[in-house]
DNA sequence: CGATTGATTGATTAGAGTCAAAGCAGGTGG
DNA sequence: CCACCTGCTTTGACTCTAATCAATCAATCG
């Protein structure tokens, strides 16, 4: 077993994870006991408070101490899973679908490397969406209940926390916003401008970079039809503000995208 | 000054808090300080867990020691005020709106006695949308630094914290949902039926109730405009799954609604 | 009681959805 | 190594839902 084999750089972690695991122990799924360290992940900027001290670094090492590897595809897990651990994207991404009975499906986000995975189950003790691995893909397990035990005696850990569930919060309202007013023009816009922010975060380019969703997993994200999705792209392909070819992006003039 | 005033019972408690304060402490805005007792409030169980000893309970009414009175219209916080308290309803309504640069505006959430408010501002340590009374109402203040304080030594609160911040999340998902993949129709039956569902478990009739919000703000919450609102609740009478007359709202077949 | 705000309804339009066809790319197996 | 799938994307033609514009009506409030 490997860690993340994608072929293009663009999601992978600017330094990958080195040491590749010393044993697989077989539960339910391959995980990796003991091979993430927080104390020296090149993400750890983006998944921990700031100030933490060494002493404070070991022990959080001490509850995150396994990881799994996904194939592209590969459910992290499905509505209904009994909650018992959120999860870190170590590399490559994600997107969580929530269901509806007569089979509406609407993604309610996408998760790359160092987004969180799984607070929406804190709440009933159950996971209420999919989440599927993208590309192959590598996640921390983050037990909740040890989380909650540590949180307890660490404040900055408790206080990063809640701003990761707050910073849910708001992200999600500011997608509202975007299904709720605007245009397809607009949404399109916002979603490449916002992609391009987050990968810029993470040590990428953010004028180019591949997309790892399909055009119908985007418009399912944005409130649209796979058709309208494509041909959003062609319009600012030839308004010069976009150039696309397949799930190749390059952001050719950011600023118009912005403004429309 | 007294407690909620509103003349329409709909989103009144079903016990009012009893006592009127002792005293006014004139700050920045009139709260009234010592008055409410979680120990003995009627919203208890939608507020808290359910499973606090006194002990517990007289620590956290330590923590939550003033309300503050809101008349209709009034502000109860801005987008860019500084973060310090979350808020409890204890008796009217608000709605909490997101606005872009542009004046496009989502309501992002309408909450009643009982649901919590403010939690959006933890993230960045600024409240990232605006709370508006919609009539006049009652919050409780729960200072949020001292509220982690007792988290970290109350497991049971912490807890429900968690819990509450993760139920945001989750009821912001399903909102995504009906943004973005139903009918507008659809969108309006949901928000009936969920209305009434909250009210029913608050104690009130889920068959009768008042709208305290107006046509163009049910739009903004539902990414509608107001004539396309006022359409549907036309429909739903010409079909008899509602009885509307203004803002009193009577729901004849919610399983007809449930349907569409 | 007039003025203002909110709600309803109608006519028309625009934007996105639907249906359909064709092109492209990547992977598989002969 | 090539041919053939299969799944994804693009594009076009047409349809339909909800937005827009406009007028009227009802309720509320100084």
């Amino acid at each position: 077993m490997q860690l993340a084999q994608t072929c293009e750089p663009a999601y992978r972690a600017p330094r990958p994870a080195p040491a590749p695991p010393l044993h697989t122990l077989e539960t339910e799924f391959p995980t990796t006991p003991r091979t993430p360290r927080c104390s020296d992940c090149s993400l750890r900027a983006l998944c921990m408070p700031p100030d933490l001290t060494a002493q404070q670094l070991a022990k959080l090492d001490a509850v995150i101490c396994s990881t799994r590897s996904l194939k592209r595809g590969d459910v992290l897990y499905r509505t209904g899973d009994t909650f018992q651990s959120i999860y870190a994207v170590r590399s490559g991404s994600f997107k969580t679908v929530l269901m509806h009975r007569d089979g509406r499906e609407q993604v309610t986000g996408f998760q790359i490397a160092g987004d969180a995975l799984g607070l929406d189950g804190v709440c009933a003790g159950r996971q209420n969406c999919d989440a599927i691995a993208l590309e192959d893909s590598v996640v921390c397990i983050i037990p909740f209940a040890q989380l909650e035990a540590v949180c307890r005696e660490m404040k900055p850990l408790q206080q990063h926390v809640h701003r990761l569930m707050s910073g849910e919060i708001v992200r999600e309202s500011s997608q509202m916003m975007l299904l709720g007013t605007m245009t397809a023009e607009q949404r399109v816009a916002t979603f490449l401008l916002n992609l391009s922010t987050r990968l810029k975060a993470r040590g990428f380019s953010s004028a180019e970079f591949n997309l790892r969703m399909t055009r119908e997993e985007i418009g399912c994200y944005l409130g649209m039809k796979l058709e309208t999705v494509s041909r959003m792209f062609s319009k600012f392909q030839r308004e010069n503000l976009v150039n696309t070819n397949g799930k190749t992006i390059r952001i050719v003039d950011p600023d118009g995208l912005a403004q429309l």
